[in-house]
DNA sequence: ATTCTCACA
DNA sequence: TGTGAGCA
């Protein structure tokens, strides 16, 4: 499929999946005429991308955990021991980020339980 | 009609 | 990351 489906399919815009090709996080092949050519397998690519972007973990390092996500998704490959310490690191990262959320999400709370008449 | 690259009030 | 220009 073309860019076009893709963006129907993917709910990412045109900029963006050249962006991530630009990333190394697609790889699409060209047709003579230079237009991109995306497979099934590239809409689940772009899915998972957007998980571990969510997630907050830089394109760089998501270009390096791609190529050892098994085809089912969840499995790892052998190829990819290393990388575990580095995602070791993201995941204390995303620990931090939830505990600075909850205190945030606590002083809300305190704000709105001493709000005037809190209706909404 | 679609996609491509490049550039930025 | 959006938007628009100028092509193929």
């Amino acid at each position: 499929m073309r860019i076009g489906e893709m963006v129907r399919r993917t709910g990412v815009s045109e900029r963006l999946l050249r962006y991530y090709e630009e990333q190394g996080l697609l790889a699409p092949t060209r047709l003579p005429s230079g237009y991109r050519v995306y497979t099934d397998a590239d809409v689940d690519t772009v899915r998972r991308v957007r998980a571990l972007l969510a997630a907050g973990l830089p394109t760089t390092t998501i270009a390096q955990v791609l190529p050892c996500i098994r085809d089912d998704g969840t499995t790892l490959a052998p190829v990819c021991s290393d990388l575990v310490a580095q995602l070791r690191r993201e995941r204390d990262r995303i620990t931090d980020a939830i505990k600075e959320l909850e205190t945030s999400r606590g002083m809300l709370d305190a704000v709105i339980a001493a709000g005037p008449s809190d209706i909404d």
